[in-house]
DNA sequence: GCGAGTCACTTATACGTATAAATTCTGTAT
DNA sequence: ATACAGAATTTATACGTATAAGTGACTCGC
């Protein structure tokens, strides 16, 4: 294919000489040795060259359109560029979804790339053999994934940090906790708040959500015993028959709780719409309360009240903050940044 | 830090001799030349070692851990197994995002790992310069990135396969076609079919999206005028002040349409529920379409109407299909793949 | 019993970079 | 004049891999 007609011409380089210029070819154009190409590019401290120099080996870059080859670099120097993200065993939430895009920004900043890593689900030292494959400059892997054999080795083979996310702080390294008991204490401190003692909290029947939807449970649970109340678990897929058939027997039974976590909100629009179809009153009969706060949530009736998890923490902060961590080659397992900072928007549901 | 009490222990290799294991320490184990072990290790067609060798080699590579060195490898063939993909411009859709996990897996059994490149928004040769940096084996990007000499560059430089995301099909390479105006249509022609004679699309007023919902508009405006119809641009921000300002205007004036394409499910909810304030019935008085399909449609009331992207299509069916590209090579322009196979999801708002 | 041909390897080299060590050049103090 | 100290640069090397080219040893057809 030659010039398209119309299409933007691109005003490339003078010498499209096929594959990519190397620094020896800035270095001949320059009429240097390879190494002063090296030292002036790299600003290397220690070594002393003209300014004329300097201007020289710019210019012959610029011509060529010189970019030092990732590989070769990385080999020479034993580490790459590279933030290795294995990629987490249940699919990514909305919360880490998010942070993605800042995330890769915030890296670009400092020069680091974030690589999704598909592996097999491997755990361990077999795991972290995969992953030195890159040479990674930092690791960000879900801390059951981790062991002390493991981040030993990921240090002793020259990454510089290992980041962990899980539900509770790691000994082993520093922590991003997604604590969601916090997000379970909220909703049930709210409903407690206004009176309700008989709580429920739904648990996803659906296989990636369940442990989670456990983990919201018992916070819920803690939080009511604590005052003295009780909590249920309810199992519930993400069904609207399977919802009709838990909100009819509400209706009829005597075992109706007074308050709901929903687990999300999703979960609780799928609840309420149900309640609502078997005659109950949301929220005099059954208060609800959803989770991630999304932005429909305001637009239901009633409108939907939810527990969110606070955005500052979330996205440009924690990316800015990894990326600090991996700059700084900051190692330190007694650091632990909780992304839950959570916050309750009470609205009509409950 | 020791072994901590009751952690699971995790059985290393027996030489935690600091950095990873490479070739030669594998050939030393096992008695023969570095060459030979990596003969073995990648199967090698042509050259011929006895299966006894065979077994030592591979023995020694378990019992060290060996794991032969990405960049290494990369330096020596030319191209490394990454596949790269420049962060595009607009925060990634739900579309696009839902890709992402499928996709990593689906590369993975080819042996090919996926970076998100976090760059400056680069375009052209600039951009191909600094992709090249890593012996891609395949960049995704949006077409409106590439150039004619962006693309021969990459082409020059190794890399196999160059697949454009984009709005429409591009001469220069093969591309995966999300054809919004296609969402809009299938819209329109619902609307059409129902009697709806004036319609409107709604086009989000948020940065990012605008293009977007542009494009489905056209699509929308398209399908009236060939039914002699006609089709009105509605721009509205996601806001809830906004909505009922709409809505009022269309509860007392006399310009009010009677199909309204609302560009998405949660503007669809916005605009529903804004309506349904004002006065208006939905559908009589106003029938209103997103899309999407998200779960939580389903549960409105009424339940929301929308266009689904069809779901074969999507995730894995295009994952595979991009990794099968990538391994086999396939760079033939003329090859465009839609990603936007819609289907009319009918309920109760329309 | 002897070149030819396979088998089963080993030796040697290149990929592109960063950097330690060696070299030349230029003043400058002795 | 001579040594000496930077300054400015070059030469040489290693990173770990893949693979072309080379080397014995053995078999085989005649």
């Amino acid at each position: 294919m030659r010039e398209t007609a119309g299409m933007a011409t691109d005003t490339g380089d003078p010498a499209p000489s096929g594959r990519p210029a190397t620094s020896v070819d800035v270095a001949r154009l320059a009429g240097v040795s390879q190494a002063t190409v090296s030292y002036v590019l790299n600003d290397a401290p220690g070594v002393t060259i003209s300014e004329a120099t300097r201007a020289r080996v710019r210019a012959a870059a610029e011509e060529l359109g010189y970019a030092p080859d990732a590989s070769a670099r990385t080999l020479r120097t034993g580490r790459s560029d590279i933030v290795l993200m294995p990629l987490p065993a249940t699919p990514m939430g909305a919360l880490v979804l998010s942070l993605l895009n800042e995330l890769v920004e915030r890296l670009r900043e400092h020069r680091l790339t974030l690589a999704l890593y598909g592996d097999a689900r491997s755990r361990g030292v077999a795991a972290a053999r995969d992953w030195m494959r890159w040479r990674p400059a930092a690791v960000l892997v879900e801390t059951d994934r981790l062991t002390a054999a493991s981040v030993r080795r990921l240090h002793d083979g020259g990454c510089a940090t290992v980041i962990g996310f899980g539900p509770a702080p790691s000994p082993l390294v520093p922590t991003m906790v997604i604590d969601d008991g916090a997000i379970g204490a909220c909703a049930a401190g709210h409903l407690l708040g206004r009176g309700r003692r008989d709580l429920a909290a739904i648990v996803p029947a659906e296989p990636g959500l369940d442990a989670y939807g456990a983990r919201r449970l018992a916070g819920v649970t803690a939080a009511a015993e604590r005052a003295g109340a009780v909590a249920r678990r309810v199992d519930l897929p993400f069904d609207e028959d399977a919802a009709a058939w838990l909100a009819a027997d509400w209706a009829t039974g005597t075992g109706r709780p007074d308050g709901v976590f929903a687990y999300n909100d999703e979960y609780a629009m799928l609840l309420v719409r149900a309640l609502q179809d078997a005659g109950l009153d949301v929220p005099r009969d059954v208060a609800v309360v959803g989770a991630d706060d999304l932005p429909l949530g305001r637009f239901l009736r009633p409108r939907l009240s939810t527990v969110r998890v606070a955005g500052d923490v979330t996205a440009a902060g924690l990316a800015g903050r990894l990326a600090r961590m991996v700059a700084e080659r900051d190692r330190d397992p007694a650091v632990t940044v909780s992304l839950t900072r959570v916050e309750m928007v009470p609205r009509e549901s409950s």
